[in-house]
DNA sequence: ACTTTATATGACCGAGCGGTAATATACGGC
DNA sequence: GCCGTATATTACCGCTCGGTCATATAAAGT
């Protein structure tokens, strides 16, 4: 086997052993967020996490300087996660419930993988001083966001009047929750989900003019779309 | 001092020593509700609640066996809340979305006293076998009952078409986040609130029938995606 | 006055777990 | 072959905190 690592990277040595530790990091960043979520995150030890990797427990402080950071760090890559989505909706253009909808269903995806979970499911409050206020700093960002774009609907008329505040609660609320009790391979897929709650959390909010006018642009028309069958289910 | 209690109930000395009890039992909830709350389940340790009482921790051990049972007191009052509004609900009658608007406003209340936080802010996990099946079976009642109002709504039909699980998830999964940012004396006040979440929430899900036909989006549009992944990743 | 019962306390135990020190092993660079 | 570095292990420390024990006090019943 010490042939064929030769083989695959002979001549960056450097930059491989750079990678497969950067990999090993990543790889107990995502055992450690399984277990939080699966046991809580005063229940899961780091000997546990260790031990499912095949190591002990000493061993992950050469990747980490404590189990806090560990924390830190999952829901770092669940909110960056969150960041991009954002990003992308504000560079691509479009009204307020354009990217209303866009927001909802990155977020809903973001909700059933294990870092997004980390986000709304692990209490902030283990965070040391400064971590918790960053982590708190970005999602204040996140729900900025949506009131942002509802606001911006209701500027330009594709939501209705209401309160930016309240109706962003509601709906990063409901999101937020999916976190609770999404599980992987269970009646919904993640894009049903994601689907579903674009659907009913805007259609509440859409501005009932659309009929023949502009109507939501680019998401794939569920108002024309007839219910089609839903094929296994 | 000791001719003042005399004067309080020197002939049910017997009942007011029950009551007294009590009382006593229910300060200890009311101040560990908040203290878990306050700094999480773990943080909190029975030396503070007790500290906060003016007595030290094992006259504690006079009212609850340990830890655990006081959490899942603290879990039964909040639910016990819950479920009295359901049945207040079910009692008085109306039509679907009638009852689902007084579920949402009375869910809502639930979610800005401390007990009904304890509901959605602590974890489960923490209790014992019985303790979880027990408590968590009652949450899946609460469930149950947007369910059934979505779907009496449906049936009825002061409530559009859509699926009643998503929905229920969607409302509840909104009401249920309350409890994560409410914070008393703030801008909203609990009524305040639970209006506006009642409003925003049902105004997406009422059939539109003063208007044109029926309108507001046909919600499933389930897009059949492509492989649901049935294995973990 | 004496007993019983409820309630409270100080002192202590012991398990669990995060974190550390000393040390062994594999590997790349020279 | 030799050294430096990264990575891993075994053994252990120490603190926190839930829970218990023996005991004290005060009130109720007789």
């Amino acid at each position: 086997m010490s042939a064929k690592r030769a083989q695959v990277s002979p001549w960056a040595p450097f930059e491989d052993r750079r990678r497969a530790r950067d990999e090993k990091k990543y790889a107990v960043l995502r055992m450690a967020a399984q277990l939080f979520l699966d046991v809580g995150y005063h229940r899961a030890t780091l000997n546990d996490v260790a031990t499912r990797l095949n190591i002990t427990k000493p061993a992950l402080y050469n990747y980490f300087r404590s189990k806090e950071e560990i924390l830190e760090e999952c829901c770092r890559l669940g909110q960056q996660m969150a960041d991009d989505a954002i990003a992308e909706i504000d560079q691509a253009g479009g009204d307020g419930l354009t990217k209303l909808r866009k927001l909802i269903r990155g977020y809903a995806l973001l909700m059933t993988i294990d870092f997004g979970m980390c986000l709304v499911r692990l209490d902030d409050r283990e965070l040391s001083e400064e971590a918790y206020a960053r982590v708190r700093a970005e999602k204040r960002q996140d729900d900025m966001a949506f009131r942002k774009y509802i606001a911006a609907g209701i500027a330009d008329g594709s939501i209705v009047e209401c309160d930016p505040k309240i109706a962003a609660f509601v709906i990063a609320g409901s999101l937020n929750w999916i976190g609770h009790w999404y599980r992987d391979g269970a009646q919904y897929s993640a894009q049903e989900i994601a689907d579903h709650f674009a659907n009913l959390l805007t259609t509440g909010l859409a501005a009932k003019r659309s009929r023949a006018g502009k109507s939501a642009g680019k998401i794939p028309a569920k108002r024309a779309t007839r219910r089609r069958r839903p094929e296994g289910n």
